[in-house]
DNA sequence: CTCCTGACGGCAGTGACTGACATCGCCCTC
DNA sequence: GAGGGCGATGTCAGTCACTGCCGTCAGGAG
């Protein structure tokens, strides 16, 4: 019989976001989300530096798939383009978990330091396409601005993708004035889950939107 | 005679920043930040949130000159020219202070937990930016997209005026990978400090060459 | 069987940050 | 000009994030 329980890690960050989701991050101790583990506060911090860092995913997963993403796209492509192809293709990995990331979101959107985590982690996605445009031969200056753009896009296209899929009960007073007319792009393949409501879009249909209406607002003059 | 020595926050300021300097920013304690400063411990969080907070200036003062800035630019102007036009006026901040700005820039730069703070600042100017785009009437992801992609056109041209201006004795073995060819632009009037050493570009005329890259690199297809 | 390693517990310590209360020059009012 | 409120600071105690060090013990290698 083994000695501990199996997956630890994984123990750890269920209760901490179910404890951040019930009680608010800055009102509950690391020793509470050891304990709901079943393990001690000194293990807590064995796996995760701080804790903020037990909300993030471990290893970078979404930098490797988004770097290994942009070496499936042809050299040719502008750099732009390829960056947010890239970024459509990895976003299946938000896709997959719905309910998990909106969750995590949820709580880091409620909290000032959690934020902060999260910038500095798509800062880190922005470095690694960056390098990984570099590799290419993308000069330096463009691959920067190839990657923060594209961050950009990825960040707004996320942003509608969450309100599309908010829960239905607190979709009321949301601020739409974000979502300009998109009628004129009926080729997307709706399939509305309840007659009588709001699409519920792909978020790589999301971004390529974002990214044509970025394209617009750069050829503006 | 007053009780107390006046611009408390201003001495915490300096001396904060000295000892960072000295000593690395997590081996220095805010009671040595006080105790420098001729001022106890809890009066430093009086002033400041944190120990970070000290390195960043009070009350978003950027932020209200970029939409003070933005408010002189012509309705007319296209958003993201808007942008950076704000932009290019609100260097003169970083131009007058060059030498604090840099000494604050290389303490940030050697700390993650810095980082994350200067990045949630610019969020919030980004943030800020986009506000004020919307009161002119720009739609909100438009706004969005206009403010980030001109945050992020700023922090190409501030990392390059930073290494325009580096100290002498530092910039043998630097990365230049990042300063493509830019001598087709002889227009700005250069007044070399020392002849035989690089030309030291306006923090706006940076601005203003990367905003062109940026507009090369999203017409490129 | 023995040794080693990996994953955890226990414990003490440091330092960031907070709340409650005291102090005392300054200024306003009567 | 005496009294009182105000504002900036000091003092003290307390919580909690995070770290270093050492002990424990199952399982695998030899």
């Amino acid at each position: 019989m083994a000695r501990w329980e199996p997956n630890a890690r994984g123990r750890l960050e269920q209760a901490a976001l179910e404890l951040y989701r019930e009680r608010g991050f800055d009102t509950t101790t690391v020793k509470e989300i050891a304990q709901r583990a079943g393990l001690t506060e000194r293990t807590f911090f064995r796996h995760f530096a701080d804790k903020r860092e037990v909300l993030f995913p471990h290893g970078n997963p979404l930098g490797e798939n988004l770097v290994a993403a942009l070496g499936a796209v042809p050299e040719t492509a502008p750099p732009l383009d390829a960056v947010v192809s890239a970024l459509r293709k990895a976003s299946g990995l938000f896709e997959e978990r719905r309910e998990l990331v909106r969750h995590r979101q949820a709580v880091i959107s409620a909290h000032a330091e959690l934020q902060e985590r999260e910038l500095a982690k798509l800062a880190s996605l922005s470095a690694s396409l960056t390098e990984a445009l570099t590799a290419r031969g993308v000069p330096r200056t463009t691959a920067v601005l190839a990657a923060e753009t594209g961050m950009a896009v990825f960040k707004v296209a996320f942003t509608r993708w969450l309100d599309a899929h908010e829960e239905p009960g607190q979709r009321a007073q949301q601020d739409r004035r974000d979502l300009p007319d998109q009628r004129d792009q009926p080729d997307q393949a709706d399939q509305p889950d309840q007659p009588g409501q709001r699409a519920q879009p792909d978020l790589a249909d999301l971004v390529q939107e974002t990214l044509d209406e970025l394209k617009a607002l750069a050829a503006q003059d």
